[in-house]
DNA sequence: TCTGGGGTCCTAGGACCC
DNA sequence: TCTGGGGTCCTAGGACCC
């Protein structure tokens, strides 16, 4: 990359993008923890009650075709010497706090993207291709000298570019495109490779006979328009190399909260799903409460065992955050149709959010205090010290039983009458 | 042992109001 | 008294991202 004069031949400071890119981040962090992973296929299960998707892999394990995303059954079949871990998504979390500060210490200007990506916004004076390689490998160095972990950094002028150039180099390299170069350097590359091109899209295109980004450009934007419409005005753009020139240093406000779960076995039992559905909306409030955030449309997710899936939404003319409110509402707007098929996914989210408390004709100061009360003693002592008391139905149905506190919020005709009579030892 | 969970953004169609 | 058009809000669903 030339360092730029203006015509006084004064010397120009050059704007780049730099792409910060973990290599396999949580296969990695688990392999940096405990030294018996190290050189091996390691497999990062989710979270989960079915232990079924491969959350992340090692490069150990790549080599053999296996993706994030990939069914552990699938993977288990290309690469069967595989070590499966079980996630711990607070490790990641930390760790990539860590690795944020580190990037903050090389700019202000810096965007966390994902848990194992941020992007650098950078002026500098000398942006030679030397001096960006130098500092490429600074930012790589602190970060293994502080986590022992590798990334890939891309290098541009904007963030489609320098995405996809630490994209290519990975794993542990750095790949510099210098705004002259995009031209070149989009030619060949595959359409499916491009960041907002997805499989859907990718479809179409090779439909099209398009397969790669340099015969997108051979063909009119008014092409794409008719065809896709804004996003197809947007494919266009991006095949030719263009993207965000600018790093949002400010974490956008959310637009919604949510929780998911697959159940350990697909079921009919509505006393489980009500349940699953009050634990969702438990979750979905605390989180809520704790950021300081109100919401007023509900929208609730089932997926069959058929794996066909449906949402349905509600707005309401007030806003809320207390678990009884977004369960009850969640819970009408789920039994408003019968369910007749074994049900896969429950799902909560609460999106309209405003950050502030809006004054609502429904307001109820004992359970404001009630929650408050709950919220600090799962804040002292651990979560799910305290919760909803139809929260018992599925952890004495499904989860190892402990040493719980059940708390009743007015809901105690609503609990099955099966429950008590169904106690597992 | 087939397919997780957290999100954002866009679109199309209907209801409703003026 | 068979019927226009624009704007806005709401809902359902799909595509995409990590």
């Amino acid at each position: 990359m030339e360092t730029r004069q203006d015509s006084y031949g004064r010397l120009k400071m050059k704007k780049v993008i730099i792409h910060v890119d973990m290599d396999a981040f949580f296969a990695s962090v688990e392999q940096a923890l405990n030294p018996s992973l190290k050189g091996k296929p390691v497999f990062v299960s989710g979270n989960t009650a079915r232990d079924s998707v491969i959350a992340a892999c090692s490069y150990e394990a790549k080599k053999y075709g296996v993706k994030s995303g990939m069914s552990i059954f699938e993977g288990l079949n290309l690469c069967p010497h595989a070590i499966i871990v079980r996630g711990n998504p607070e490790r990641y979390i930390d760790t990539s706090r860590r690795i944020f500060h580190i990037l903050q210490r090389f700019t202000e200007m810096v965007e966390l993207y994902s848990i194992d990506e941020g992007f650098l916004e950078m002026e500098l004076d000398n942006a030679s291709y030397e001096n960006l390689r130098h500092l490429a490998l600074s930012i790589k160095k602190a970060i293994y000298q502080e986590t022992s972990l590798t990334c890939s950094i891309g290098i541009s002028c904007n963030k489609t570019v320098a995405k996809i150039a630490s994209d290519l180099c990975k794993p542990d390299g750095i790949m510099i495109v210098d705004e002259s170069q995009i031209y070149q350097f989009m030619e060949n590359l595959p359409v499916k490779d491009v960041p907002g091109i997805g499989p859907r899209m990718t479809e179409y295109l090779n439909l099209m006979g398009i397969e790669f980004c340099g015969q997108v450009r051979k063909l009119p934007v008014s092409l794409f328009r008719e065809k896709f419409g804004i996003r197809g005005e947007e494919i266009w753009h991006l095949c030719h190399g263009r993207g965000e020139t600018k790093v949002t240093v400010q974490s956008p406000e959310p637009k919604s909260f949510g929780h998911s779960y697959t159940l350990m076995q697909d079921t009919d039992d509505m006393n489980l799903i009500l349940s699953v559905l009050c634990r969702l909306s438990h979750q979905v409030g605390m989180r809520m409460r704790e950021e300081g955030y109100y919401g007023n449309v509900v929208c609730v997710t089932l997926r069959y065992s058929d794996f066909s899936s449906f949402t349905k939404r509600k707005t309401y003319p007030f806003w809320f955050n207390d678990d009884q409110t977004i369960f009850r509402n969640a819970g009408s707007i789920m039994f408003a149709e019968p369910i007749s098929e074994k049900i896969r996914l429950v799902g909560v989210s609460l999106s309209g959010i405003h950050k502030r408390y809006q004054m609502s004709l429904f307001r109820n100061e004992k359970r404001e205090i009630m929650l408050k009360v709950m919220d600090s003693i799962n804040k002292k002592y651990g979560t799910d010290t305290v919760f909803p008391c139809l929260m018992l139905y599925e952890k004495i149905r499904c989860l190892p039983v402990k040493k719980t506190h059940a708390f009743i919020f007015g809901e105690l005709k609503k609990i099955p009458n099966s429950f008590l009579s169904e106690q597992p030892e």
